[in-house]
DNA sequence: GTTAGCACTCATCACATCAAAGTGCTAACG
DNA sequence: CGTTAGCACTTTGATGTGATGAGTGCTAAC
């Protein structure tokens, strides 16, 4: 059935009423504040005609009405005002990306850090996966007691997480032996090619075929998302939403950002096809607690992926501005890494000409 | 003024019946279930002149009597039972630290999780500072862009979470002569030590003097306690104390718990002469919540410190039973370390009678 | 199709009432 | 003089009632 135009503006205003008011909207103040021309009782009998499509629904009989979870769908979909951030919120952006590092952890804690205080709601992240990113170097550091450190360069981090059993037999210079054997051997795959070397394939590396055959198992860690690489800003903002003077919400949202594995979740399985994500309530995604929302963004700058940040938070959410920030936030993203890419082609060329 | 025994037999059971129960106590529960001996009448006067005395409170006139922040202070110093471990309890202390390693990162987590789960409240755990660690060996490792990552080995640890600016031009074995440089320069001293070395004495290393300089610079980082070494465990424990269903109460709480600076002051200044350190409301440290208590412990086994971890919750806290988990996990501890420093020293040994 | 008018529903608030819990005090007791 | 029985007093919490107000749904008229 097509909803008439009319139709739409109500809704339009109720959602958007609803949404900074978190007061159920009555056809009263819709015509008082909005639509002046016709009578409450015509829009009253819009808000029937709207509840019984399954857009709107009352808690009780004189309580005005509250969006469905199938009206902020729509709604972001078709009504919402894709409105542009103030100059301040803008300002806000460039700098937190104004001294720009290369290191990639780092990166991720400012853009959780600007996405929630410009939005004011929690901030959740997934840094970019490492396994699609080419071994730069790989390198073992004698650490004692029979173990080394496995520091692996890529293109954009630095991973050096992983520790290796190791003969306590075995010297320091033996240990750089096989960094130079794992160099050989890896240097230039991506991680995720790296990992699937068969261990029985070295047998050529003599002595070292433990050790080789435990690196392997090493890189195996990089499938999944880091914990360093899942981050969290700002859970006390939850607190700045009336929906959450419940404690049992609390609770519920609690539980759920307090663990990493759980953050990943909601977060992880984008459809990269999509540049912004929105999942609302237990209905879409059976990870997000059902009161909340999630409205996640993927970013990539030159092929490179960026990862997947956004914003967790009462489905009576600010679309609009939340929406608003993550886009930004991704352009901002973009020329920063489109300078630092530039730049070090730059020099680079410098370094062929000499 | 001393207090008669019975006074003190009354304190006791108020502040017992109360940390079990959450409800203030009446003179009728006390002589109907620890004092059959004597009228609740009798009681009740006892009761007043424990409250004259400042160790109970009340709500209001007919609500029973609940005990002050100093009674909880007196209960520990002398009127707790002292209890012990259940079998299950201590099995699963043992069990926990059973696969042990000599990771200190991930010693202090799980330690923190044993605590959290045995004790039911939110554990908070400062790790053992790495500044007074002798180091083994320091290796400056080209990562690229004009970054090096500097890993830092000591006697139980491994840092690496420093990365230095070296000059793009510099050439992968030249970082290896100032590796060189550094271990001669440093190996055998404590972190401590070691960022005291003035920039200034440097003249000597010619070109290298700036990184070295910086190298400097980044140790002074390991003064404060580093990020991952300050962990917290079980934040929403906090949810099965009835103190915690007011909304404002939670709020407190997670403010000072999701920021690990607040979580280091409240769990830092330690005396280390004390085993056991409890800091009951805003009473004894004006940054423990006004409604919360904090029991931490110290560890050290060897002449090695092993870190401060202890339990944040409500000051209606189960005092001896976090105690006792406290202690035994110490326990635990001091044998987990004491049997490798022993295994290390064995071999060792046998090394020298090879 | 729109609207004025009105009856109806439901939440909220103020207020009164009642029982239960617990204390403080007094007077009597051993 | 400490202890205790007895009782009046206070306060909470549950329950009920009535008034108020917001908002709707429906009907009849435009």
């Amino acid at each position: 059935m097509k909803m008439s135009d009319r139709k739409k503006r109500i809704l339009q205003i109720v959602v958007d009423e609803y949404i900074n008011s978190a007061v159920p909207v009555s056809s009263k103040a819709i015509t008082e504040k909005h639509l002046k021309d016709v009578s409450s009782a015509t829009v009253r009998n819009e808000l029937a005609s709207l509840e019984e499509l399954g857009y709107l629904t009352q808690f009780h009989t004189s309580g005005g009405r509250v969006p469905s979870p199938q009206a902020y769908r729509f709604y972001i979909e078709e009504l919402m005002q894709r409105g542009n951030l103030s100059v301040a919120d803008l300002d806000y952006i460039s700098d937190a990306f104004s001294n720009r590092t290369g290191d990639v952890e780092h990166l991720i804690k400012s853009v959780a850090n600007v996405i929630s205080e410009l939005t004011d709601y929690t901030s959740v992240a997934v840094g970019p996966n490492a396994e699609e990113e080419r071994i730069r170097s790989m390198t073992l550091l004698p650490c004692g007691d029979g173990r080394a450190l496995l520091v692996i360069v890529t293109g954009s981090r630095i991973l050096r997480d992983n520790f290796i059993d190791i003969p306590e037999s075995m010297a320091d210079d033996e240990v750089g032996n096989v960094s130079h054997m794992l160099c050989k051997l890896f240097c230039g795959k991506a991680l995720s090619e790296a990992r699937e070397v068969e261990a029985s394939a070295l047998g050529e590396f003599g002595q070292y075929r433990q050790v080789m055959a435990e690196v392997i198992e090493a890189l195996k860690s990089y499938a999944r998302p880091r914990e360093e690489d899942i981050v969290l800003a700002g859970p006390e903002k939850i607190f700045n939403h009336p929906e959450y003077e419940d404690i049992g919400n609390v609770k519920n949202f609690l539980s759920v950002i307090s663990s990493k594995d759980k953050i990943a979740e909601i977060v992880g399985d984008e459809d990269d096809e999509i540049q912004i994500n929105v999942k609302i309530g237990s209905t879409d995604d059976a990870d997000v607690p059902e009161d909340c929302s999630v409205v996640t963004a993927t970013y990539s700058a030159g092929g490179k992926n960026l990862g997947t940040y956004g914003v967790i938070g009462p489905i009576r959410m600010d679309y609009s501005k939340v929406i608003a920030v993550l886009e930004n936030v991704g352009k901002a993203l973009e020329e920063l890494i489109g300078g630092i890419q530039k730049e070090k082609k730059g020099s680079e060329e410098k370094k062929d000409h000499e």
